[in-house]
This record gives structure tokens, C-alpha cells and sequence, in this order.
DNA sequence: CGCGAGCTTGATGCCGATCAATGCATGTGG
DNA sequence: CCACATGCATTGATCGGCATCAAGCTCGCG
């Protein structure tokens, strides 16, 4: 198994050891223990005790599986997909450390997705029946874990309105702004980043392909809103940007 | 304020009373209450005792409202829209009878996109924190609920491969197929359906301009898969629409 | 070094957008 | 009851953005 590229990751700390608590995890203000008492925290502690690595292109869980747990990303980085029985596939979400993984699960007991790896990750299992037990005795664990779905569709209609309306421009824009501000949140840069998914990895999850998804990073190049070597982004312009979109949700 | 025009709306039954129970509603099998005991749909009662009506072409909420309740959609028929800042919108979905409203709100206390009703319509008011409080006693409604979220979201995945890499005739066809299986499930027939939104609307729904939609309606016709009347449509090959979909995510 | 996955760039074509005119149903006021 | 306005739908003609097809190119890696 490859060692964790630490230094290449998306990924603000280094793995101390095998085990972090919640409690001092340093993705709590991102992650489910937004806003819980110290308490609160400690209870999720004895139930997210249970960490696994998932290497590079490898699956955390696929379509059909059986649900039993979320997932929060530690380390890494992840893309999920839907596909259609004709093969097409969507690339619907990218996932970063801190955020959650499976919620599709909950409502057919069956994964109704696949997430893939895009760089070697490390993810805290939450196992669910656990997660409901626990929620019905902390109020604020429940508001907040609702407070993540809602979230999960509010982007999902974001997403939406970007695949029904937006040119190629706005999207690819609307795209880099997204993940610039997610890595912000999480200590990055905001404006040098390193991407971890292919062109045509975004080329699906914008509705676009790979050779449009291709030349419009060139356009923005010549344009001096970006600079582009390969995966390597820095954004020069992010008012630039800004103003090709205006296409993202009102609040 | 002009009266229910039952007859001609997607509601399976009259309105006998002001006041409806959950546990002696109709919908229970579709709505909030599915897979609840009897005790438990009691409880249910206690806190749905508000009913709304919003006369055709009203809003239930709208974007940046306090967000306070939900919504479950006991007749009529709903669209839900985001916009983007510069004026453009997109259909986010079509609710009716038995489904629920207003979930986005969860995530910000703030309704984060605009609730329409295409005819006369009434809802059940759910107000969310007395939600909260009975799933905590009630693991099966929270159950229940976290599905219906969870629903949501796998749902908006469908939309997503949908937008993201159907054609006009694919994203049409899926559409009809949808509805038409939504009305089956309420007891209307499977075959002949009464449109409540218009060509734009639906465009907007599936990224497509009215003129497509209305194209798209027109060849479906040539060929023998429909009987288009308006906002009258009849199916008359099911199975012509099912091979020109195979674009539904596969579980 | 050479292979291959992924990226770039060009040439061409098609699907759906756009622009524009007409048709159809409903409603309103004279 | 007719004339007219209005909102929605249909249909045609044209255009453009992105897909498609097809080379090369880059870079990491065995």
C-alpha cells in the first residue's frame, strides 16, 4: 500500500496515529461536530472509533451495496457517481476533508452510487443505526446532522441550475470558484490549487466533455484569469471568474 | 378566492373537512406517516393540525423566508425554482399530493428557493422543531424522515444524469415516465395525464427552451408515442418512451 | 527509453437555441 | 355576441456552441 502523500494532499494535518477523537480532530469546525457542546463531541467519539483507508481509484462503496454507515473524509479526496443502464455515467459530487459520504444510502438501505478514491483517503465511518440512537438523545447532534442533508440538496440544486442553464464558461467559472472557496475553508490557498480529478471527471460532473472542459481552461488562460500547467491551477483573476458566472443560487 | 376545482385536479380524493388527521388520511401511505404505527401517527396528528391553502400561482415560500415548517403537498401541484443572481431560473422539481416542501430550509434557516403552486392547492403545515422533538421519541418517524431526505437526494442525482447527459428526446421521455408513474402511485391512470405546468416550465425543469419541449412533444406524436392536446397527453406506447430513456440511475 | 494515460488543439458537423410568425384557447369589455 | 387582448403552444428558418472525430503532445512510470 503507497504511503499518504501528505505533502501532495488536500489535506491540512498529517496522521498523527491511527486514531483521532473527534473531540481533537482538527476538521470538527467542518465536519458533523459543528457547533456540539464538548460533551456532545465525546459521545461521537465512542461511536466513530472505526477508521479505513481506501487507496487511490479504489471504491468505498458502490451501487448497490448494502448501507450501514456514513463516512466522513479525513484525509483525501473523493468523487461520487451514478451511472444510467446504458452505461453513461455522472459524476455528481466531489468530496474533501470534512464532509460526508452515503447519505443516498439512507433511503433504500442500498448505496445508490458508487465513491471512488482520487487520491489515497482516509475516511471515519459513522455507523447509522448508531448515528439515529444517538441523535435521539443529542438535540444538537440531530439539528446539525439535518442541517448536513439539507445542505446536501440545497448544493444539489445549485448544481442543477448550473447543468440547466449556465454555457461552458459559467460552469467551468462557477466550478474552480467552488473548490477554491472549499480549500479556503479548509487553510488552503485560495488561489493556487492542484486539481485531483481528470477532465473528463469534471467534464462529467459539469455535462461537458473532456476536449470543452480542455480548451476552456485554455480560453481562461489566454485570458489571464488563469494560469494552467496540467493539473496545476492558479486562479490570477477571481473577480474574473465571479463575473462570468453570477449562476450560483441566491443564498 | 376561487373554489377546489377537484374534478380536474391531481387529487385523489375530495376534501370532506376542514380537518383531515393523519392517521385517517389518504395519503398516509405516501407521505410522512408511511411505515408508522398507529400510536405513532397519532402523535403525528397532534402536531399537524394546520392546513394552508395557496391559490394557483401563489407561493408557499420563497426564497429567503424564515424557514419554519415543512410542507406536505395534500392537493394540488407544486414547482419549486432557484435563481441565480442575474435573473435566470431553473425548476428544481414538481411536488403533489404526498410529497413534502420546503426541506432546503433546514440548512440555513432560510428557504433557499421559491415554493409556486400550478393550481389551487392545499398543504399540511409541519412545523419543524415539534418535528424534531417527536422523531427524538419516535424512531420510527425519524426513520422516516431521514429516508424522505435521503429520497431527496438520490432524486436530485437522477436530475443530475439527466441534465448532465440526456438529449432532448431522453430528458422528455424520462420526464413523462416519472410523472406518469407519480400519478400511478396515487391511483390516476398511467396512460392519461393532464399537465399542470407549462412548456416553459418544464423546459426549465429538464434545460431545455420551451420551443424544444414543444418540438420534442410534436415528433413524439409522429411517431405513435403520444396523443399531445395541449396540456392533454395521452400515452399511447410506454414501452417506446422506456427504450428511449434506459438513462435513470440504476437503483 | 518507450509506453500509455491524460491533455491539448484543430476541423467538421449536429443538436438545440434563437428569432420570428402564426395558431389556439380563454377571458374581458364594449 | 363580437372584437380584441393575452398567454401559451406550434412551427419554420437560421445560427452557434459544444460534441465528435482525429492528430499530436506531455509527463510519469515501469
Amino acid at each position: 500500500m503507497p504511503i499518504m502523500a501528505s505533502m501532495h494532499s488536500y489535506t491540512p494535518i498529517k496522521l498523527e496515529a491511527f486514531k483521532v477523537a473527534c473531540s481533537s480532530c482538527n476538521l470538527r469546525e467542518l465536519c458533523l461536530p459543528v457547533g456540539l457542546s464538548q460533551p456532545d463531541i465525546e459521545q461521537l467519539d465512542s461511536m466513530v472509533s472505526v477508521r479505513r483507508t481506501v487507496a487511490r481509484g479504489e471504491m468505498l462503496f458502490r451501487t448497490g451495496d448494502a448501507f450501514q454507515s456514513l463516512y466522513a473524509v479525513r484525509t483525501g479526496f473523493f468523487k461520487t457517481c451514478v451511472s444510467s443502464e446504458d452505461g453513461r455515467d455522472q459524476v455528481t459530487g466531489f468530496q474533501m476533508a470534512g464532509e460526508l459520504l452515503g447519505l443516498d444510502g439512507i433511503s433504500n438501505d442500498r448505496h445508490s452510487c458508487d465513491a471512488v478514491a482520487l487520491e489515497d483517503s482516509q475516511v471515519c465511518v459513522i455507523p447509522y443505526t448508531q448515528l439515529e440512537e444517538l441523535s435521539r438523545d443529542f438535540g444538537d447532534l440531530q439539528r446539525q446532522f439535518h442541517k448536513i442533508m439539507s445542505r446536501e440538496i440545497v448544493r444539489d440544486h445549485g448544481v442543477m441550475l448550473l447543468l440547466g442553464s449556465m454555457r461552458a464558461e459559467e460552469r467551468l467559472a462557477a466550478f474552480l470558484l467552488n473548490l477554491t472557496q472549499r480549500l479556503q475553508a479548509r487553510g488552503f490557498s485560495g488561489s493556487a490549487l492542484i486539481l485531483r480529478m481528470t477532465r473528463e471527471e469534471i467534464g462529467s460532473y459539469l455535462g461537458l466533455k473532456l476536449e470543452t472542459v480542455s480548451r476552456t481552461f485554455s480560453k481562461f488562460q489566454e485570458e489571464g484569469l488563469l494560469e494552467v500547467k496540467q493539473r496545476q491551477i492558479k486562479v490570477l483573476d477571481p473577480e474574473g471568474l465571479r463575473k462570468l458566472v453570477n449562476g450560483t443560487p441566491s443564498c
